[in-house]
DNA sequence: TTTAGCACTCCTGTAACGAGAGTGCTAACC
DNA sequence: GGTTAGCACTCTCGTTACAGGAGTGCTAAA
């Protein structure tokens, strides 16, 4: 099917990866063989094996070991081989349910969504909500946080929801504070958050705000609060999920490095970013993904979108042999599921 | 010391705690011997040891094993023979420098907090905000977030922001909604959320209620965003910890119990739930703490106030063998952190 | 009451070994 | 020439045997 490899290699190479993602364990020459319904010996297999050894898609354990796929060979699977099976009703009935539950905030539905993901492929799941400066507001609005501080809410049109604490401009009252944000609102209508900002700069600058004290305050106040840009969210769910891996529950080592891995942000939002502009499913086989150090496990994502911005991903991070013909569809459903919940709202 | 031994036991059964804590490995005879400078011999610490065991303090993984310390004699030692080591300075100091970051919102605060408590002590750290209906409001707004959406957020006094969604009283302009907002915040002020709820439905029975168009509306609108009360919150921080601990890295079927109960928020709860209202910490040890599932694992937990009501608990998971002489005021101090930290805000 | 001495138990690591799975190669077969 | 049966070879894995070590319990002497 794919270049480079005649019919039966191919057909090798398929069976060999789906029985590897069955089983965890080296495939040898007879388990094909019977595969195939016995149309070709183990010894012909064997050589057929040989050849996509030679050719980089395959690799012996040790000598005397049935045959492994590659990187190499997962790649070449998933990009010319893979039988995309189309998802169990069950499932996508399941995920629609998760999304509509009615009056949960975006977060905790985001979450609902992403646990379920992990539940149903047996993996961890992961999403970034990663550029909150590229979502538009719906409104704003400053709270009194404590004596001295203030704090902007911020909501935005997919029903995300902001906050950040700025320290109080003093003697602010609760009137103006109305006033504020009244006016706040009236420039925020359709803007990122940036964009709000610098509309506040160039207002400022404009001669009516030095006549109108309150108008100067709710400026200053404003673009103070949005000096900083916001970092983005993170949720992890299903992490118990790779001790169900035999690849990752022997080594302990290998665990700790994965689960260190989930704690950090940071790591997170590098193994997902990539998934985010990209309109495709993305997927990164072990050493593929951004991440030196997790060289042995793979990630697949996909973006959502806010409209048509792209505002974070939605992903699963497992072994390297993971079940992609399941796996793709369902990420890539969950994904559309993201993009049209925050369309909605 | 303590009751029911005498100064030899007493030693000994220390001595063997807190080798074990520092080994995770039986101990014995001759270990603690040499640990009390030969003043005995083996052979009478043999003794001694035979004596600790009837008396249920100490057991024998097997035959000519060394002892290891039962729950029982675990808990001897918090209650009667715990030397309490005084925090280090430089603990203190980076505790109090992650709870002063400026300009962090509560939840974010607190994270960061906990992470910390966390590294310090190599452990799982939990923290659950419990009881955010015991929490008194500071200030309370509506918000514009869908179409037919409208976003509750509340201010509490602490810092702690809570959001709920609700589904639009149809028809309101921005205009209504700040007026709604400036009347309910009148109402709101040093109420909790369940306070203010009765305070809305009594005040719809008054008279001027039936004659204010918006006023009336105010309160429905109100009144509805109370009715379900919020679930509270919890993060866990430092995972990854558990793995560092023998008695958990060998075992993977142990370890996907632990890991999963940590993604269960009921689990975190039920553990961390009894430390809340008591004033004192407390220590599960083993079979002691309430998720019977979880009979080999020990929790140090804390509540912290806000003002005079508890709002939370924080504490540390992790093996039985802990080293609560490090542990315990390190817990301690962290909730006492939690408590200034939302009084002052 | 303490302790030296000793037999005994149990774990742990190592080595030896056979069974099993799988390979590569060669030679025969169609 | 491609295919396959046959076979020697390699490597893993589980079992067994065995020696060393750590630790105990008991007895008898100090």
């Amino acid at each position: 099917m794919g270049p480079g490899l005649d019919d039966r290699a191919t057909q090798v190479l398929r069976y060999i990866v789906e029985d590897y993602i069955a089983t965890a364990e080296p495939v040898g020459s007879r388990t094909i063989s019977k595969m195939m319904g016995q149309a070709l010996s183990p010894a012909t297999i064997r050589n057929i094996m040989a050849d996509l050894e030679e050719m980089g898609y395959l690799a012996q354990p040790h000598t005397s070991a049935g045959r492994v796929p590659t990187g190499a060979g997962f790649r070449y699977y998933i990009d010319y081989l893979l039988a995309r099976r189309t998802l169990a009703r069950g499932d996508v009935d399941q995920l629609n349910r998760a999304a509509e539950e009615g009056n949960a905030p975006a977060d905790e539905l985001v979450r609902q969504v992403s646990r379920l993901l992990a539940n149903l492929s047996r993996q961890t799941s992961v999403v970034i909500v990663s550029r909150p400066d590229h979502q538009v507001l719906r409104s704003v609005n400053l709270m009194r946080a404590a004596v001295d501080k203030i704090l902007l809410v911020a909501v935005m049109q997919g029903g995300w929801v902001q906050h950040r604490l700025i320290e109080e401009e003093p003697g602010l009252t609760g009137d103006d504070l109305e006033k504020i944000n009244a006016y706040l609102n009236e420039l925020a209508g359709g803007l990122t958050l940036p964009q709000l900002r610098v509309r506040i700069l160039t207002e400022l600058r404009q001669e009516k705000a030095q006549y109108d004290a309150v108008m100067r305050r709710a400026l200053t106040v404003g673009a103070r609060a949005l000096e900083d840009t916001a970092s983005g969210e993170v949720f992890v769910e299903g992490r118990a999920n790779i001790l169900d891996q035999p690849e990752f529950a022997e080594d302990v080592h290998r665990l700790k490095r994965i689960l260190r891995a989930f704690e950090e942000k940071s790591v997170i939002f590098r193994l997902l970013d990539r998934a985010m502009d990209s309109k495709a499913i993305q997927v990164s086989i072990g050493p593929e993904n951004p991440v030196e150090d997790l060289g042995d496990i793979s990630v697949v994502a996909s973006g959502y979108r806010q409209g048509e911005s792209a505002v974070g991903s939605i992903g699963l991070i497992g072994p390297v042999r993971m079940d992609y013909s399941r796996v793709i569809p369902l990420v890539e459903y969950t994904a559309s599921l993201l993009t049209t919940m925050f369309g909605q709202r």
